[in-house]
RNA sequence: GGAGAGGUGGCAGAGUGGUCGAAUGCGCCGCACUCGAAAUGCGGUGUACGGGUAACCGUACCGUGGGUUCGAAUCCCACCCUCUCCGCCA
């Protein structure tokens, strides 16, 4: 969501901004309506305001018993009455359509974005490891997994497509994966851990900015409610329509859920394997914070993400996202690619995003700079430390030997229970 | 799921048709007193939108949405949430 003072103030810019991500020009249209709605805002409060006083004038007429007086008055407040509520049905209109137009446009992308319609336009920023050479043809996860105990066909036969049923081993490295990334989250990088609702409002979807544009994206229950697709939904929406002391911040989240996603639109995309699937697990990072801290917090969380790949030597490429590629509520976002022996290929594993105040601002969120009395919308951040279900694709094929087994890595030992092998059934 | 109680400012808590954006207490901020602090006294202390260079002015908001009325925190209707008891359940 935007600011419309921020359309005001400078059109031009904005429109410019925008374009950058391939939108259409909106300001002269949401500035005319805008225009139109202060005009019918002022006659209407002018009315509200002559109506108010004749009201009180009417209750002291009376009080003094004066009845011509309180009559006269009456009659006069019931024919400005007749004015209201056709300015409140025009007002309300305008301000509804002000707020849809607002509410569908993405965030403004940030300076130092590069250009760009789409992925072959990331630039990328690092590259951490070196591939290792392998004896053999490394084979893809989908290839080595269902001796391990990753079980396609038995979740495609109780769920349907991109469903997966994890027993044994697998079951067991997906679990140690994804609890040595939420105790290193919370353990070394101070992000507090939390355990939120996987179901949650329209409210809440439209907060993060799933809705209303992305609704298909999600599943909904049949109680009207979203399963969240990721718990950058519940962790950045537990801050909503609230005021922010500016001692608690910055405020650092973590979370590990199961998140869902229809992935419509995706179809015949990554069918094979564990890579896109209805229902994944993801350690989440969530950072609220002040507008001047957001950059660097950024970077802070990048870092932490980026030492999960690294505590398990696993090759990535960091990049930054051009502006055609960003989600919508992204100012700025890199994306961790981890590498894939099986694929030959760089994957994305992570995805780390800094929402300036587009995100508050939709859900209402702000706090009270230190000896300041006006309010501000706070900076919200989120990223992936990392998605559990890719992170296991990467150690099964980055670890995988010519016999189908799989070397557990070095800081996942002590939580394998004395499996240091995955070995084919 | 059944029965009952309740939702008012940062918190506690008054207010049942008019001058109530809302008493009072606590908290918080400022000032006075003090060498300093405590105590005390005085003043201030919600959010949003619109207008104005500004001081400031206006409008809306007492869970949410409707309604009655010249006028609603107060009356009526619907919904949401919280609490207590019972049932059920992990």
């Amino acid at each position: 969501m935007h600011d419309i003072r921020l359309i005001r103030d400078d059109p031009a810019a904005f429109d410019a901004a925008l374009a950058r991500r391939g939108v259409e020009a909106v300001s002269a249209r949401i500035l005319a309506l805008d225009e139109y709605r202060r005009g019918v805002a002022t006659r209407l409060q002018e009315a509200q305001n002559r109506r108010n006083e004749a009201s009180k004038s009417i209750g002291t007429a009376m009080g003094k018993g004066d009845k011509d007086t309180a009559e006269a008055l009456k009659a006069e407040v019931a024919q400005i009455k007749d004015l209201l509520p056709a300015l409140e049905a025009d007002e309300r209109q305008h301000d509804e359509a002000i707020r849809a137009e607002l509410a569908r446009l993405p965030n403004l992308p940030a300076a130092d974005v590069p250009e760009g319609a789409d992925e072959s336009d990331n630039v990328e920023v690092a590259r951490w490891g070196t591939p290792r050479e392998f004896a053999f043809t490394a084979k893809e996860h989908a290839d080595i997994g269902p001796a391990l105990g990753l079980d396609f066909e038995t979740g495609a036969a109780i769920s349907g497509a991109r469903f997966t049923f994890l027993r044994g081993q697998v079951a067991r490295l997906h679990r140690a994966l994804a609890q040595f990334m939420l105790d290193t989250q919370v353990d070394t990088h101070g992000y507090t851990e939390c355990a939120p609702p996987l179901l949650v409002k329209d409210d809440a979807a439209f907060g993060t900015g799933q809705l209303p544009k992305f609704a298909e994206d999600l599943f909904r229950t049949t109680d009207g409610r979203w399963l969240i697709p990721t718990s950058e939904v519940s962790l950045t929406n537990s801050v909503r329509e609230q005021i922010m002391g500016a001692d608690t911040l910055p405020l650092r989240m973590t979370a590990l859920t199961p998140c869902f996603r229809s992935e419509a639109g995706a179809a015949g995309r990554d069918t094979r394997g564990f890579i896109r699937q209805h229902q994944f697990e993801k350690v989440e990072l969530v950072t609220v914070c002040k507008p001047e801290e957001s950059a660097a917090e950024h970077e802070r969380m990048v870092a932490a993400a980026e030492s999960i790949l690294k505590a398990l030597e696993l090759p990535y490429r960091k990049m930054l996202l051009s502006a055609g590629d960003m989600g919508a509520s992204a100012r700025k976002t890199f994306d961790l690619e981890v590498w894939l022996p099986g694929q030959a290929a760089y994957r994305e594993i992570s995805s780390v995003s800094n929402c300036g105040d587009w995100q508050a601002r939709r859900m209402n969120t702000r706090f009270k700079p230190e000896g300041s009395k006006k309010t501000e919308f706070v900076h919200t951040l989120n990223g992936s430390g990392l998605a559990v279900g890719r992170t296991l694709v990467a150690v099964l094929e980055n670890y995988q030997d010519e016999d189908g087994s799989v070397r557990v890595p070095e800081v996942l030992k002590a939580r394998m229970g004395g499996i240091e092998r995955l070995v084919p059934a």
